[in-house]
DNA sequence: AACGCTAATCGAAACGTTTCGAACGTGTCA
DNA sequence: TGACACGTTCGAAACGTTTCGATTAGCGTT
């Protein structure tokens, strides 16, 4: 900028000010700042701007795993959005690893981000500190986090779990399994809820033999089906509450030799592109991503555009509960939903 | 670092020394300050550091789109590697759009970003100019980029494809439908290249009819299938140049009432989770995805640590041909190689 | 006792912006 | 003609670091 100040003959103050649109300057330095401007090939350096204005039009987005198809989803809507406005995002993968996740953060606070997205990973912890510091804002994207009162946009897990595991009974389902995650994640933990509630609905039992927990890897939901399947009174359906772990669940199934659905039903969170290309068609809950993702979006860049003092707002979405044929009715006809 | 300073009774200078280890201090200024630094709770400001220093230990990354499969792990693994190497990563989508792009990159450029891993999409454009002026550090990932000179990392995608088409022309195929994405990129041109010459080398002629081009998305491999398998003397197999293009592909096959692989052989480009959990489990081109990712994140941090004046390196890995059943053989007794 | 050497500490400039208040020239009005 | 307002331009401080050269104190040597 002192170059092109002085290729111009100006002050660095007006050559700002015409850059920001500060302050009227009259056309014939105009004419000389943009010609200048051009001959040296001036780019702003934005380091120092952020530096002086106290703001980077920056976001840090931490996500636990980007190769979870519902985070592949958010993230991609949720860059886009950002991208539209101006903002650039630093991606941060946690590996659901709280100290990762405090790492990361502080990274991206360290980096003077203007606002976070968080799918956090267990309670509290640091983000206590930032949202109550309240000199970032921080919106909760997918899953709550006790004691940390800021803005969040999550689904309707309990509805959506009970929503699919009612429909299982519908079919015929008695024993139904269930694979989580860890209980320290807020959506596993209404997921789980709405699985028992599902079950209590209907007059069924809860047996602590049929849920299993694993640690959100395909190899998890592999362990756990085996598990499952290797009870004495095996459960005729499986539910998994996580997609990655899913994919674990089915080439259990084959690896012991069962077919979906004519001997085992299966049904799991989150959909995919491909769920319903190939046999079996999974029937899943499927989450509106591209509505998480924007709303998520919104809340934030309405706090940065200053929307400071609002209180908390917490958006709650539902879940679809997306039948194909992975899921066969039982006890009537034993015929093959399957195409 | 002014206030701990102050409230240390020391000089900012003996702060920053301390932090950062540039020169020794007494045990008992030591003692003071990191008392000061604790009690104030003091994070150091990166921006202002980065002002000063010319390095954000910040990188951009730029590729088409997150939600294709091979992009989603590549990104997954080079922000593994960079968080490992304490730099952020700042993500960008294009979308395949050429403006998008250099819109982008010049974001990122403003924000002073230390180094940049571009999965390119059309030719030259803004990167030629900044891989000139080599004042960032700039490795393509992915795709090569016409008279851009700088370090490389891609597939030997003309051998790949080479490999998969001869494969099915083994199989008895002679009539082999190919989904190209647009010749914009190196990626889609060296692919193309394979499948001419594999052809050619089996004395097959290639006709323009089986060659169809969309751009990328799900629903151009649709309507390119529709397109082939309506034709007169349709394909008795269809390569499928991009990922997400397949699923397109298939839901094509399905919605004109053929199967997969009874019908029409289907193969494609990049291996995905759930390629062999469900029926027919799709033949694809794996590519090392891990090995890929890792590469480029090497090649740039060997180039922040400061090798600035080694030439160019381009490297060229293998991919792997995963033969599932959703190919079957021709002519020979027909049966289905389907599970 | 004067000297030089080393280790510890500090003051101040610099990085590239933004912004505030001052300064300047010109035209308008009493 | 003098006062005043207005539109333009500029000088300089500030943002929070790092770093260079200078300063000081302590200590062993001659």
């Amino acid at each position: 900028m002192l170059h092109v100040a002085e290729a111009a003959r100006v002050s660095v103050a007006t050559v700002s000010a015409l850059l920001n649109g500060t302050a009227t300057v009259s056309p014939e330095l105009t004419q000389r700042i943009e010609q200048a401007i051009r001959d040296i090939g001036y780019k702003r350096n934005a380091i120092a701007r952020s530096l002086k204005m106290g703001t980077t039009r920056t976001i840090g987005l931490t996500v636990p795993h980007i190769t979870n198809p519902f985070f592949t989803d958010v993230v991609s809507v949720i860059q886009q959005a950002f991208d539209r406005a101006g903002y650039a995002v630093m991606l941060c993968c946690t590996d659901e690893d709280l100290n990762t996740q405090d790492e990361q953060i502080r990274l991206l606070l360290d980096r003077m981000v203007d606002g976070l997205i968080v799918a956090r990973v267990g309670d509290g912890g640091i983000l206590k500190g930032i949202v109550e510091d309240a000199n970032v804002p921080v919106v909760l994207l997918d899953r709550l986090c006790e004691g940390v009162d800021t803005d969040a946009v999550v689904l309707d897990n309990q509805r959506a779990v009970f929503d699919a595991i009612t429909y299982l009974i519908h079919l015929g389902h008695r024993r139904i399994g269930y694979i989580t995650g860890t209980s320290d994640i807020s959506t596993m933990r209404d997921r789980m809820t709405g699985y028992r509630e599902a079950l209590q609905a209907a007059g069924l039992p809860v047996a602590q033999e049929l849920v299993r927990s694993g640690n959100f890897h395909e190899i998890d939901g592999y362990n756990a089906t085996m598990q499952l399947l290797s009870l004495h009174d095996r459960p005729s359906a499986i539910f998994s509450a996580n997609n990655p772990m899913v994919i674990g669940t089915m080439k259990a199934i084959r690896d012991i030799g069962l077919n979906c659905p004519e001997d085992i039903s299966v049904a799991c969170f989150d959909d995919f592109p491909w769920s319903d290309v190939f046999v079996p068609q999974l029937t899943t809950v499927a989450q509106p991503v591209q509505a998480i993702g924007e709303q998520a979006a919104n809340l934030l860049l309405d706090r940065l555009a200053g929307n400071r003092d609002a209180p908390p707002r917490k958006l709650v979405l539902k879940g679809r509960l997306m039948i194909r044929n992975s899921c066969r009715p039982l006890g009537a006809v034993a015929q093959t939903v399957s195409a």
